[in-house]
DNA sequence: TTCATGAGCGACTAGATAGTCGCATATGAC
DNA sequence: GTCATATGCGACTATCTAGTCGCTCATGAA
C-alpha cells in the first residue's frame, strides 16, 4: 500500500503529515462504516452512505479500499483484535478455571456492552461465513485467531497432553454461548437489563465450563468411569432435579 | 389475503383448482428464496433472483407477497414453526429436567442438521432484530412465540410460583447456546465432525441446565418475590416479563 | 358457450448504485 | 519558489433493481 512509502523507521512520530492524513481519513472511513454496518447492515449500506456519513467525497473511498468486502475483512480484523485485547487483559492474571471462566465472560460482556456496534459486526461476519457461498475471501482467520486465543488461555490449565480436539470445542462452545446468549437478550429482553441477566447465570455457566474441563482431565486419567456432573453440583441437587414434581 | 377468499370449509379437499395453483406458486416461491437467502443472505438478494429461481414471472411475486420484508417474515414464521414443532415433538415425553434438556438438544440439532437453510434464516432474521433499526416489522413475534415454547416446557419443571424472569433467561441462555454453538462450529470444526462435537458438551449443557433451575426453585422458596441473585433486576424484569404478550 | 375473475407474465420506467476519471489541493523535496 | 507526488473530490456513465401495468391464459359459474 501507499502508506509503507516511509522508506524506513515507521516510528509514531516520523510519519510524513500527508501518510498521517492519509491514515486519519482511512479510520474515519473505518468508524463510518462500523457504524452504518450496525444500523442497516453490510449489504444495504451503500458506499455514499459511508463517505456521507465520514463527510468525505465518494472518491476518497476507493482510495484506500478496493471494495466494501475488503473493508468488512479489516473490520473484522479489528473487531476480534478488540475482543481479544480483552480476553488477553483479562485472563492472563486467572489462577484456576474458575477464574478463567470469569475472566471469559467478564471479557465478553464488557464487549458487547462497551463495543456494541463491534459485537454487531462480528456477527454479521460470521453469518457471512456461514453463508453458502463460494469466495469468503479471508474472512476467516480473525475468526480463528479468535478462537485460538481462547484455546491458549485454556491450555493453560490441562495437563501435559492436550486433547486439542476437545480444547477447540469449549471453545467454540464459550464463543457460541456468550455470542448467542447475547443476541438472543437484544430479542427477548429488556435492553437495559441485558447486562444484568448475565449475573444469575454466571455462576452456572462457569460450573459447567470447569466441569466439561475436568471431565476432560478425568477421561485421560480414568476411562469408562461414568462422569460426575460437576465437581461444584452435587449428587442430591441433579436427584432432586430429576423428580420434580411438574406444576404448572 | 386472496387465499382467504373462499367462502366457507376450507378443508384442503375443496380448495378450488385455482386457489391450489396459487398455493402451490406461492410455495414456489418461499422454497426459492429460502434457498437463495441461506446461499447470498437476505439483502444481496433480489425479486429476480427470487422469481428466476422459482421458474416464474416477476409481477407473480408481487401478486403473492407485497414486498421482501413480508416475505422474510413468512419465511421466519415458518422456520420458528418447523423448529417448535420439533421441540415439542421431542419434549412432551420427558420426565426429568435431564431428558428435557436433552430433547432441547436433540431438536435444535436436528433443525441445525436437517433444516440447515431454515437455521440460516432465523440467523439472518435475528441479526435484522439486532441492528439498531427503526421499524422492525413484526419480526420479533416469531421469536417470541419460540421462547415461549421453551418457557412453557421449562414451567412444567418448576413448582407453583414460577419465577417467569429467571425462566426466560434460561431459554434465552438454551436458544443462545445452541445457535451459537452451532453457527461457531461451522466456522471452526471441520463439519463432518459439527454433529459429533455436540455430544460430549452434551451432559455438561445438561448439567448446567438443570443445576440453574434447582438454583431457581431455591431462590424462590426461600425469598419469595425477591431474588438474592440479582436484586437490582427482579423488579424491571419481572414486570415487562408479565406483560410479555402484550407489550409492544 | 359465454363471461367474469384471478393467476401469471415480462417489458417498461424511474430511481439508485458501483466504479471511474480528470481536476483541485496539500505536502514535501529540492 | 518550483515541481513531483499523493490525497481528496464529485460529476459522470453504465448497470442494476424495485415496482407497475396492460396483456394473456386458466378456471369456474351461469
Amino acid at each position: 500500500m501507499t502508506l509503507e512509502t516511509a522508506t524506513e523507521a515507521p516510528g509514531p512520530t516520523d510519519a510524513t503529515r500527508t501518510q498521517k492524513r492519509a491514515i486519519r481519513t482511512r479510520n474515519r472511513l473505518m468508524k463510518a462504516a462500523l457504524s452504518i454496518f450496525s444500523e442497516k447492515g453490510f449489504d444495504s449500506t451503500t458506499i455514499e452512505d459511508i463517505t456521507e456519513r465520514a463527510d468525505l467525497g465518494k472518491g476518497t473511498f476507493y482510495r484506500h479500499f478496493p471494495g466494501k468486502d475488503e473493508l468488512i475483512l479489516d473490520l473484522t480484523e479489528q473487531s476480534t483484535a478488540v475482543l481479544t485485547q480483552e480476553i488477553d487483559k483479562a485472563a492472563t492474571t486467572a489462577q484456576s478455571t474458575q477464574d478463567l471462566m470469569n475472566a471469559f465472560l467478564s471479557a465478553h460482556r464488557k464487549f458487547f456492552m462497551v463495543h456494541r456496534e463491534e459485537f454487531l459486526l462480528l456477527f454479521q461476519s460470521r453469518l457471512v461465513l456461514n453463508l453458502q457461498k463460494e469466495d469468503t475471501l479471508s474472512l476467516e482467520t480473525p475468526f480463528e485467531r479468535y478462537l485460538e486465543t481462547l484455546q491458549r488461555h485454556i491450555a493453560r490449565f490441562i495437563p501435559s497432553p492436550v486433547n486439542r480436539a476437545k480444547v477447540r470445542h469449549l471453545a467454540c462452545a464459550i464463543a457460541g454461548f456468550v455470542s448467542g446468549f447475547f443476541s438472543f437478550a437484544l430479542v427477548g429482553l429488556p435492553e437495559a437489563d441485558i447486562d444484568l441477566s448475565l449475573a444469575p447465570l454466571r455462576q452456572t455457566f462457569v460450573s459447567a465450563a470447569s466441569a466439561f474441563l475436568f471431565e476432560q482431565k478425568a477421561t485421560k486419567v480414568m476411562k469408562g468411569e461414568e462422569e460426575s456432573a460437576s465437581p461444584s453440583l452435587s449428587a442430591t441437587v441433579m436427584r432432586s432435579l430429576s423428580h420434580a414434581k411438574t406444576e404448572t
